[in-house]
DNA sequence: AATTAGCACTCAGAGATAAAGAGTGCTAAC
DNA sequence: GTTAGCACTCTTTATCTCTGAGTGCTAATT
């Protein structure tokens, strides 16, 4: 591949992030020393080879999904964030806050910066240890399953049941919990333990069958990854974009989970292209992990057209999630570290 | 005022409802027995009286904001529900399911039934009872506070501290805050109060302070109205609506709280009026209270475009409400009317 | 052999014009 | 007071033209 086609081909892209536009051999002419002519022959080959194409015959060039790939993979240049860039990032996160809190600014901070919808997605490694599981009536046949773990995430559960639960049903259960759930792997919770659980229930089993399988449900909804989508509003205005298959896409979110449930741990870029299968024609996702304690613990995303500044948000997006990597890491530092196993312990043997 | 006038009012509204379009003086002829040039007297007078307007001179009539009004207070015909009807909308709730369930699939259904959107409004009563509230370590100076209120709701809030607590900081405080929140309304939580708190903790109140903060932030959150948006699909693709308008609105959607606060205790139907500041043009919200132990718990709401099928959907409204109402007082009947209570303070005592 | 200038050609988009149709207001007759 | 009739208004839709950006191809140039 010539090094001049190659060369068109990511003016062609740059230029086309930012106009919007179709772009004619003669903007090129800013970018290769060639006369029109010769970039219009080379941009001929170049949509023979499948990297650009045109709207309709007499407009000028557009990447094509291979394109875009191309120029991510090995054509685009990163911009270099300078300590100034990287203060003001920094400025706009809440260093302070909670893992949840700290990972929602990284968020915002994404969708203002580039105009896109940024999504966080965290879920709950499913080898985290249930810390604490309990059950508190909350009024008339009413109670609440409250679940926590390792990694400090905190659920709770309502549920109703038929009849009251007396003071022994309820005790009895609540022990049988802390002995045998606490600081077990969450994903022991399987059908055949609940199963186990409930027979072990004895008499109080029948009374307790709905206690569990909200019990169930709860691990489940634990370890279920939870994404977060933010800036919905800058795909709606995004002209890049049918609004009818946003419409839709906003209306039933499940769609992206895909795309961070991969496990991938590293930056990843991908093109809704034809034959994939992301609702949103025209769009592009990029999203990079984060980490604590040394385990992956979520992904930072964005969501947004393919032209998208990629020079500029891929940078912004790695140095968030690299940030959050480290603020998480900064706080495991100290002498505690085996603070919660004691406390468990302790508590388990007073409830 | 005719009464002939107001046949034509109500014939153009129902009209314009089911078309949408503006509606001229051969339409209004099924409905009222003149000829044409007698309803566009009778119209054109209408028009003077505010009643109706016309885009533009060659076009039939649309109701103005006066006359949905007029409409909605003395014209409109409620229909009324059949008894297969109601089984069929008795089907569409989680009857058995908790409050919050129930409520939602009420809101769900309106939403499918109504091609609107949707609002659930709840509220804690500022004098409902503290019966809960727990400090629980979660990880490194991690810490969440729990609070749990005599109707039944349960909250939590992730909070982090510079140091980690010792055991008996801990246990001081969770004990004080048993002993002296426990039982005690809601809004009784003030500045002033954690103020008090805070000088009781003595040697411990520096490292408290942020966690009592947050309690505070956590009592105010309680009784925070809570608002459910749903349908939002709907708004979305409603040609009445201008585009750019819905998705400011669903970016901001703290602009509904007002419409749902004041606690009207009855149905309720407002329009968008240019005077008004609800941000949707030429939309109309209704809105029915549904109760809970004979105490207003919240509001089953529905915003849509103003001509919406007034007739059909009031009466879905406030079925809706109703049935939740019943359903939630048939809850209480039982003897354990005291249980919450006894429980609390057995448990004071333990903790 | 590669590059470039020149030119005819294509096509989307913007305006302009025209025709159709719905509905009105007014006048005069009932 | 009501109604038929008619001229008039104004939107909507379709058709047409014009313009301009950009192309592909050919022939000349380096």
């Amino acid at each position: 591949m010539d090094s001049r086609k190659l060369k068109i081909l990511q003016a062609v892209v740059d230029e086309y992030i930012v106009s919007g536009e179709p772009v004619g051999s003669k903007a090129i002419m800013a970018h290769v020393k060639a006369s029109s002519a010769t970039i219009r022959n080379e941009m001929a080959e170049l949509e023979k080879q499948g990297y650009l194409e045109q709207p309709h015959t007499s407009a000028g060039r557009i990447p094509t999904y291979n394109g875009y790939r191309l120029y991510v993979d090995t054509l685009m240049e990163r911009d270099q964030l300078s300590e100034e860039e990287k203060r003001s990032l920094d400025a706009m996160l809440d260093e302070s806050a909670t893992e949840e809190e700290l990972v929602n600014s990284a968020s915002l901070a994404l969708t203002q910066l580039t105009q896109c919808a940024s999504v966080v997605a965290s879920s709950t490694p499913k080898f985290s240890l249930i810390s604490k599981v309990e059950v508190i009536p909350t009024g008339k046949r009413m109670y609440v399953i409250l679940m926590i773990t390792s990694n400090g995430k905190i659920k709770n559960k309502v549920c109703r049941l038929e009849f009251d639960l007396t003071h022994e049903q309820l005790e009895f259960f609540d022990k049988y919990l802390a002995e045998n759930l606490q600081g077990m792997p969450i994903d022991n919770v399987s059908e055949e333990m609940i199963e186990k659980i409930r027979t072990a229930m004895g008499t109080y089993m029948v009374t307790l069958t709905p206690l569990l399988g909200e019990l169930f449900n709860l691990a489940k909804e634990m370890t279920a990854q939870d994404i977060k989508l933010r800036g919905e509003k800058n795909l709606l205005t995004c002209k890049d974009f049918d609004q009818g298959e946003i419409i839709d896409f906003l209306d039933n979110r499940k769609e992206i989970e895909k795309f961070f449930n991969d496990s991938f741990s590293d930056l990843q870029i991908s093109f809704s292209s034809e034959g994939d299968s992301f609702a949103i024609h025209n769009s592009s996702i990029i999203s990079a992990p984060f980490k604590k304690d040394g385990v992956t613990a979520g992904r930072l995303g964005l969501i947004g057209p393919m032209r998208i500044n990629y020079s500029k948000f891929i940078p912004y997006l790695e140095y968030f999630s690299q940030r959050i990597t480290t603020l998480l890491s900064e706080r495991d530092e100290g002498d505690e570290r085996l603070e919660i196993e004691e406390k468990n312990t302790t508590e388990g043997g007073n409830s």
